[in-house]
DNA sequence: GTCTATATCAGGATAGAC
DNA sequence: GTCTATCCTGATATAGAC
């Protein structure tokens, strides 16, 4: 009496998957209300009813499927905070090139990016996974790490976690998101270099 | 025969105003796609052939709109640049004081950036102008400052401002139009001052 | 459990009176 | 130049067959 019932279960977890990848591309694509179903069905290769027998309806479809992105991308910081032991610009510079090959690089994630802010208005809960998952665990890799170091004599260490990760998002929006990348343009490791190097400059004693 | 004829402006500026009044409210509420003509009918209290005469259609009032309101806060640093003579501290103070006053405080303007940044891909031009208005006078401002103040040492003066305008940036973004105060709180004063004092703080002779 | 076909409705845009 | 009343496309969601 290994499984006479195959009624247990009601959904096929491949149409699911199906849909879901239809979503992304959709969702990521136009946001929230400009999404067509239509299109979801079209690229999934389903049924408008098959959607609408796994989700609720549209809005729904929308959470579970942000709510994976999040969760998915929350392994973001693991890496790093194996390395607490290096030198802090190799360090610095290491979390940098992950957080830049992470999401500046990744049109997806860029997409996923301007999702979060655009419908935090309509949808505060997907910002606040948004901030949990991904933000919140840079912020604490990066407080410990400079709270570790206290040779590096900053004042703060979580504002200058905040002012590391603040000015490679304030990088990446306005070169990427918002197409600044004429309008305001920097090169990338001279940002890095000196971001690295304002932060870890010797405070008292020193060089000439 | 001065002014015999009376068709050569066909539009009243005053309908003109009232739409833009309504199309603020609802666009800054909803966004483009899921902003309702009929509510900014509502609220502007005119009839919807008048939107329709006096724009072309939904996406030619809401660039009509955003442009405005770009174009108006274009004067936020001109008071900032009148105080070059002052003291770093206080200089910097003041400047990150006016920037939250003028952002963090007023949710019209938190609504609005929520509404460049959302809309983003689908309206590249407006974030563009958005960036050149008010993201760029900032940053020049403060590279400015930071350039004519050598003594602060900093090794690159445009990648300070940068740090500067992106922890503030970051901040604001974080806190308010994601939601975050509760899942990463931070005191502002403390935010505040310990950014100021990071990147003030004496480079090589100094205190004990 | 998935499909086809359809109900239902709302929103953007316009025609014609005044 | 503005209003009232209306068209019509297209989108969400469902009913019923297989």
């Amino acid at each position: 009496m290994s499984s006479l019932r195959s009624s247990d279960r009601e959904l096929s977890p491949e149409k699911t998957a199906a849909v879901l990848d239809g979503a992304l591309q959709e969702f990521l694509a136009h946001g929230y209300a400009a999404a067509r179903i239509d299109r979801i069905v079209a690229a999934a290769g389903v049924s408008k009813a098959t959607v609408y027998r796994h989700f609720a309806d549209k809005e729904h479809l929308f959470m579970a499927l942000m709510q994976r992105l999040a969760s998915r991308k929350k392994l973001f910081w693991d890496e790093s905070i194996e390395r607490f032991e290096e030198e802090p610009t190799t360090f610095l510079r290491h979390c940098a090139l992950t957080m830049l090959e992470n999401v500046a690089d990744d049109p997806q994630v860029l997409a996923f990016f301007r999702i979060i802010l655009g419908e935090s208005g309509r949808f505060p809960q997907l910002a606040q996974a948004f901030l949990t998952n991904i933000e919140k665990p840079g912020l604490d890799c990066l407080t410990q790490y400079f709270q570790a170091h206290p040779e590096l004599q900053l004042p703060d260490p979580e504002v200058a976690a905040r002012m590391f990760i603040g000015t490679l998002t304030h990088f990446v929006v306005t070169r990427d998101i918002l197409h600044g990348r004429q309008i305001i343009p920097i090169d990338r490791d001279r940002l890095l270099d000196n971001l690295i190097a304002t932060l870890v400059r010797p405070a008292s004693s020193a060089s000439a």
